[in-house]
RNA sequence: GGGCCGGUAGCUCAGUUGGUUAGAGCACACCCUUGAUAAGGGUGGGGUCGAAAGUUCGAGUCUUUCUCGGCCCA
């Protein structure tokens, strides 16, 4: 036998993977043979399983975070199709929203073009487009990363059947009463009579009036309090008339403080923290005081104390309220609360039950609300509010304080928070908070620790906001009766405003005339139509209706929603909450959150630190797959780390698979043929086949079981465990001498084929959900069939015959053996007295017991030597002692095995 | 500032109800091989488990405090 006629292995594929350049070939291979539509035919009728797609917002070019997003989500979603099942992905955007508005302002900004001069039909149009556009750029950004769905017909917020179905959502809630008309504040220019958001607010210096005002304590559970008064500064004075709340700190030291000497306060007690009494001593003139007490902040608890106007119609309480925002940077400690002119202050009041009302006009003017001042203009309010404190002996001080103050960048006149008619979903009218923890309680989540985070935010959140002073949203189909000031509630409305938008889009809310809306029930006259528009988690929280309800492939509730944590306050909150609202149930059966992508460090990524690493550069340079596998590797449950560094360290495990295939597919000479596994004849195999048949079931356990809880991360090391040590290192290596040294047609060797047939196969399919493309290629290497695809198959069926407990445990000593075995070899390799270990003879005593099962077993094979002798042993302390000596005789020229005399297998 | 989550070898991860000298793979070092060859094999050195205190016969595993990091909220 000569060297030609040795059985080496040969194959075509190559060990360098070049996978930036050769996998958007099979991107464009799967998008000729309709690989999606086909996966779809190949499982029609099967049991679903629908992972509805959270909408990234249509803005920008992808970062890590959503890479980490899409293929988590196709690697789940490749699971379930493999498994099987009809396993359906139909990707979506999210579409309107302030983001997209302000992205076409500031063109309109450099292109010197007023806002309010486009109408906003025109507006609108080009929000769309700049949607439009960048889901064309995400879409292909995600196909590169090898994510399989629907692509085609994919889902977005402002598709005309999303618009119109928004609107028959919102129509469920008013129907049944639990959306309701409030007030918030927001920030308002009294001089555009319109509301801005923060990207419209300039910060400019202001000089505003100031005053330390004081707060009668009516009634309290530290007995000391009673009548003393609760003093407090604040820069807007035209916001007293709508105090509701006094806030503190709990944590803070307060003094009460006896004012003595001659002035309006002498003999009065007031309270002010601690830390800011010599500020407050200072700004109120006030030189002769006495200390009566120190209390804590927690001490306020429950006090009521009367407005200061509180003598001249303003008689109701103002409690004392806890709150963080309360510092001692500035003022008494104090804080006075007007939940309609304040964030903080609604915030505040809102959790304790007190609600904003709409105390100013849209002019700026003081409403019916508010006694006395009613009609006066609040820019013109503070030295007539100042004035009444006076009158009433309630101003300690005033004065001017010149600060950074919001302006709107277009008139630059100074703003206000102002409270403004707003829509809300109510938590409790309904039951809604009831529902949702209910939903939450039946909804699988993967981490489990995802219940508790969404359990805890629902049970306190307020109700829900759902208008926006925009103009790039689904309009809110509301009507009010000019007449009594009720909302329109007909069904026959909100479907007709669905239908048309259904058709053209909800754009011609704006434009046209609202008769085509009320149809002919009504008359327009005698109603105001609103211009407010949904704000966009309702339309995202909404995607199930237009998505999987409408969409008969797909099913409703989704099987997954997958995300990452911070959604627990976003999409699926707003998805549940909608849901419960209109169905009663989520609309998922289960949830799985990822952590977010941090440098190798555990820092979070930003441009200041420069440790930002982006998709593009990764698929550069080393390609999707490896990408793929870092996801797959790393533990979605925490924070997942990557840097170079990392990503190479995946690299060279990517390799040692491609090895592994590429072993597999040489010593096939690329010839595969499948198997039918319940048709292997197991018996008929040597007994290391054998075992290693029941290493593939024990693997299958495994894989099973970490699909089954989505730990990836432990399937994925223990595929790669099996590469390198079960493969590489223990099969592959023994088995190299029965491949290239024996007949193609000894038994032993087509065995040996036989099963490196299996093995390509199981690994092939278990491999294709996290390696897409590589195996992919090998798929398309063994296979003639150039219309198929390893995504189009099945993950094999370990039958459970494979299982042989007892040959495993036989096995165990056998490797035992042979771990001592090398540590000897080492030994005199060390030496040099040999070098390969096919130049040693070993000599391996063992005890009784394990002499029993070792008996009859070729050890110079398990241990890859010339040659083996088995001594039963007793007398050795350790259950195995191996010696180790050089072999002596001819080496075969074949198989380099050395012998004394011919080669039996080779006769050399 | 508050709520939640996390910090195990250089890296990615295991560590069941607290119980013998804390595991795996990779990386690293040395050696072998040159018939998986920009591959393959063998052996080996690395952690006292973020820090401190406590509970316990015994703690990576429970408690407290601190620290670092992440998400959300303010």
């Amino acid at each position: 036998m000569s060297k030609e006629s040795l059985n080496l292995p040969k194959t075509s594929f190559s060990m360098k993977a070049n996978l930036p350049s050769k996998e958007p070939g099979f991107i464009e291979y799967w998008d000729k043979i309709k690989l999606y539509e086909k996966l779809r035919e190949s499982t029609k009728g099967k049991e679903k399983f629908v992972l509805h797609d959270g909408p990234p917002y249509a803005n920008g070019n992808i970062h890590m975070g959503t890479a980490l997003n899409k293929i988590l989500k196709d690697i789940i979603t490749k699971f379930h199709q493999m498994d099987g099942k009809d396993s359906v992905y139909v990707p979506g955007w999210d579409c309107h929203g302030l983001p997209i508005e302000w992205k076409i302002e500031e063109q309109y900004k450099k292109n010197k073009k007023n806002k309010n001069e486009v109408p906003i039909t025109e507006f609108r149009k080009e929000c769309r487009e700049f949607a439009n556009k960048w889901i064309k750029v995400h879409k292909d950004q995600f196909k590169r990363l090898g994510v399989i769905g629907d692509w085609e017909n994919y889902y977005s917020t402002m598709s005309f059947d999303a618009e119109a179905q928004i609107v028959r959502e919102l129509g469920k809630f008013l129907k049944e009463g639990s959306l309701y008309k409030g007030y918030k504040p927001v920030l308002w220019s009294t001089v555009e009579k319109t509301a801005l958001s923060d990207a419209e607010v300039e910060y400019m210096d202001h000089t505003s009036d100031t005053i330390y005002t004081s707060f009668v304590i009516k009634k309290s559970n530290l007995k000391e309090l009673v009548s003393c008064e609760i003093i407090i500064w604040t820069t807007t004075p035209w916001t007293i008339p709508a105090n509701k709340a006094l806030a503190y700190n709990q944590n803070l030291s307060y003094l009460i403080i006896l004012i003595e000497g001659e002035s309006e306060f002498k003999n009065r007690k007031i309270v002010i923290a601690k830390d800011l009494l010599e500020s407050v001593l200072n700004d109120c003139k006030i030189e002769n005081y006495k200390i009566l007490k120190e209390i804590k902040g927690k001490d306020l608890l429950g006090t009521i104390c009367k407005h200061p106007f509180h003598d001249i119609g303003y008689k109701y309480d103002i409690p004392m309220l806890e709150a963080r925002f309360v510092t001692t940077e500035q003022g008494t400690g104090f804080v006075h609360c007007a939940p309609s002119h304040g964030p903080d202050d609604f915030n505040l009041c809102i959790n304790n039950g007190i609600k904003a009302l709409e105390t100013v006009d849209d002019d700026g003017k003081y409403t019916k609300h508010i006694p006395i001042f009613e009609g006066t203009h609040v820019f013109k309010a503070n030295s007539i509010v100042i004035e009444k404190l006076k009158e009433q002996k309630k101003l300690l001080a005033n004065g001017k304080l010149t600060h950074s103050y919001p302006h709107s960048w277009r008139s630059k006149a100074p703003l206000v928070h102002r409270a403004t008619q707003q829509w809300f979903i109510s938590m409790e009218s309904h039951g809604l908070r009831k529902k949702a923890l209910k939903a939450i309680d039946q909804t699988a989540f993967y981490p489990s620790k995802g219940k508790e985070r969404i359990k805890s935010m629902i049970e306190t959140r307020p109700d829900w906001c759902v208008s926006r002073q925009r103009v790039w949203g689904v309009p809110l189909p509301i009507f009010v009766s000019k007449k009594n000031n009720e909302v329109l509630i007909d069904q026959d409305v909100f479907d007709n405003i669905a239908k048309i938008y259904e058709k053209e889009g909800s754009d011609c809310w704006f434009s046209d005339d609202p008769q085509r809306f009320l149809g002919n029930k009504y008359k327009k006259e005698e109603y105001e139509k609103l211009s407010d528009i949904v704000e966009v988690w309702f339309d995202s929280g909404s995607t199930h209706s237009f998505v999987l309800e409408k969409r008969s492939d797909l099913k409703w509730p989704a099987s997954m929603y997958l995300e990452g944590s911070d959604q627990h306050r976003g999409w699926f909150h707003s998805s549940l909450l909608q849901s419960c609202g209109t169905r009663g149930r989520a609309p998922f059966d289960s949830i799985l959150s990822h952590g977010f992508v941090v440098d190798g460090k555990g820092l979070k990524m930003s441009k200041s630190l420069g440790n930002a690493i982006s998709p593009e550069d990764i698929l550069k340079k080393y390609g999707a797959d490896i990408l793929r596998v870092w996801v797959a590797a790393s533990n979605y449950s925490e924070d997942l780390r990557i840097d170079y560094s990392i990503l190479e360290q995946h690299a060279e495990a990517y390799r040692k698979i491609r090895n592994t295939f590429r072993y597999l597919l040489g010593n096939l000479n690329d010839n595969f043929s499948e198997t039918d596994f319940e048709k292997v004849k197991l018996n008929d195999f040597p007994e290391l086949e054998q075992y290693m048949f029941h290493k593939i079931y024990l693997l299958n356990e495994i894989f099973q079981k970490n699909f089954q809880t989505y730990t990836f991360h432990n399937l994925y090391k223990e595929l790669l465990n099996f590469c390198t040590v079960d493969l590489s290192a223990f099969y592959f290596d023994i088995r190299k001498d029965t491949l290239y040294c024996d007949p193609k047609d000894s038994k032993k060797r087509k065995d040996c084929i036989k099963f490196l047939n299996i093995i390509l196969q199981t690994l092939l399919s278990w491999f294709a959900p996290i390696l897409s493309f590589t195996t992919e290629e090998i798929f398309k290497l063994i296979n003639k069939d150039n219309n198929s695809s390893i995504h189009l198959k099945n993950f094999v069926r370990i039958p459970k015959t494979w299982k042989n407990e007892k040959l495993n445990e036989k096995w165990k000593d056998l490797i035992k053996i042979r771990d001592f075995s090398n540590i000897s070899i080492e030994n005199k390799r060390a030496e040099k007295v040999i070098g390969s270990s096919l130049e040693a003879r070993i000599k391996i005593k063992i005890n009784k017991n394990l002499y029993e099962k070792a008996k009859n077993f070729d050890f110079a094979e398990l241990c890859i030597t010339s040659e083996a002798e088995l001594i039963k042993d007793d007398s050795i302390s350790d259950e195995v002692f191996v010696e180790t000596y050089k072999a002596e005789g001819e080496k075969c020229k074949v198989c380099w095995k050395i012998k004394k005399g011919k080669c039996e297998r080779h006769g050399i």
